[in-house]
DNA sequence: GAACCGTGGAC
DNA sequence: TGTCCAAGGTT
């Protein structure tokens, strides 16, 4: 590819991003000054695999909690997770809190201006030690995101499927991301990944790079990048104990810090197996010997490399013996949890009323039994 | 390198 | 109702 052609692409894609910025609150408008650092990094955490939507509530919740990274590392950690609750990929608050101390005690509260010190902090990878770089410094990083990959496979009709394409993007990358603006540029790209180089149905007739574009000419854009196929998504089972005390709050444990759901509070459960449960033998997982009833409906979760299947037993306990038992107490309602504890707790008798989530249920199959 | 790690919106 | 896939990182 000419040196001339990659060059040409900062100009129309900077001259687009001028007039067509999505305005976010992490984002400060091309031309203004920079927006801090601390903003950035908390938005580019957030952001990793999420979309902007469910992105923004969020990042105004922890902002107005913690307004400095000094105030999110002297928080405590569990603060941390019950703010992140709803928001996914749990490891990122996690390693959200380890970085806010390391930056706040061993950096003084000022974020690396460079990639490799970028890199050397929890939770920061290559794509967002660049992102951080490039937008809160101005430094001339190549960034490379999802959106960024679809836009170049796309320019230079790159046909290696996905993650294999990797290496040539990354050079792509650094070829076309211009000296200055780099912060413009990358978000600039992001934007127009979000609205025009869509994965499906891109709306090359508003492209600014069009002209410059060689799957459009060839008639391919849509379907770049190509992707190697996706491994099936198994379903596991689990029975949920609602075990449920006279003021109404229910038993939550701990998760372990790490792996699925790490450090986040849970429903008691049985282990999640590829197989269906019997009542009979759920019971020899229940965190108390009771008069376990079933309770009605019951839940699915989509997980990233599996679907889980819930069905539950409600169970009833005075103040006196709950207090005896390991975990805490917490009103359904007011619980900060993951989506998928939440749908649990969704089971809970009467708990399709007031918003809770309600199951999912099968009528068919559920009326099939006489 | 491959597997693991959440959630919700678009189509 | 299912598939795709987001401003990816860690192990």
């Amino acid at each position: 590819m000419p040196k001339s052609r990659r060059a040409a692409l900062a100009a129309p894609l900077l001259a687009w991003y001028d007039r067509h910025h999505r305005s976010l609150p992490w984002r400060s408008p091309p031309g203004a000054p920079l927006m801090e650092p601390y903003r950035v990094w908390l938005s580019e955490i957030m952001l990793q695999q999420t979309t902007v939507p469910a992105v923004i509530p969020y990042f105004g919740k922890f902002l107005a909690r913690w307004p400095s990274v000094h105030d999110l590392a002297a928080a405590p950690v569990e603060d941390v997770m019950e703010a992140w609750a709803g928001l996914g990929y749990y490891a990122r608050a996690r390693n959200l809190h380890k970085c806010a101390k390391a930056v706040s005690e061993r950096l003084d509260g000022a974020f690396p201006d460079s990639v490799e010190g970028l890199l050397e902090l929890p939770g920061i990878g290559a794509y967002t030690a660049a992102a951080i770089a490039a937008i809160a410094f101005d430094k001339p990083a190549a960034v490379l995101d999802g959106n960024i990959e679809r836009v170049l496979a796309r320019v230079f009709a790159v046909e290696t499927p996905l993650p294999q394409a990797k290496p040539e993007l990354r050079q792509l990358a650094a070829a076309v991301t211009p000296q200055e603006r780099a912060g413009d540029f990358a978000q600039g790209m992001m934007d127009l990944g979000a609205t025009i180089c869509t994965p499906k149905n891109p709306d090359c007739l508003l492209c600014p790079l069009q002209k410059l574009c060689t799957a459009h000419k060839r008639g391919i854009a849509a379907a770049l990048p190509r992707r190697a196929a996706r491994a099936a998504r198994p379903v596991r089972h689990t029975i949920a104990f609602l075990l449920q005390r006279a003021d109404g709050a229910v038993l939550l444990r701990r998760r372990p810090p790490k792996g699925l759901l790490g450090g986040m509070l849970e429903v008691p459960s049985t282990p999640w197996r590829d197989t269906p449960w019997r009542t009979s033998e759920a019971l020899g997982h229940a965190p108390l010997a009771l008069d376990w009833q079933p309770a009605e409906g019951e839940a699915e979760h989509v997980f990233t490399h599996f679907a889980l299947k819930i069905a539950a037993l409600h169970g009833r306990i005075n103040a006196r013996a709950a207090a005896k038992i390991d975990g805490q107490w917490q009103q359904p309602r007011a619980a900060a949890l993951p989506t998928v504890m939440k749908k649990m707790l969704g089971l809970l008798p009467g708990g399709s009323e007031g918003g809770a989530i309600r199951s999912t249920r099968n009528p068919r199959r559920g009326r099939a039994r006489p």
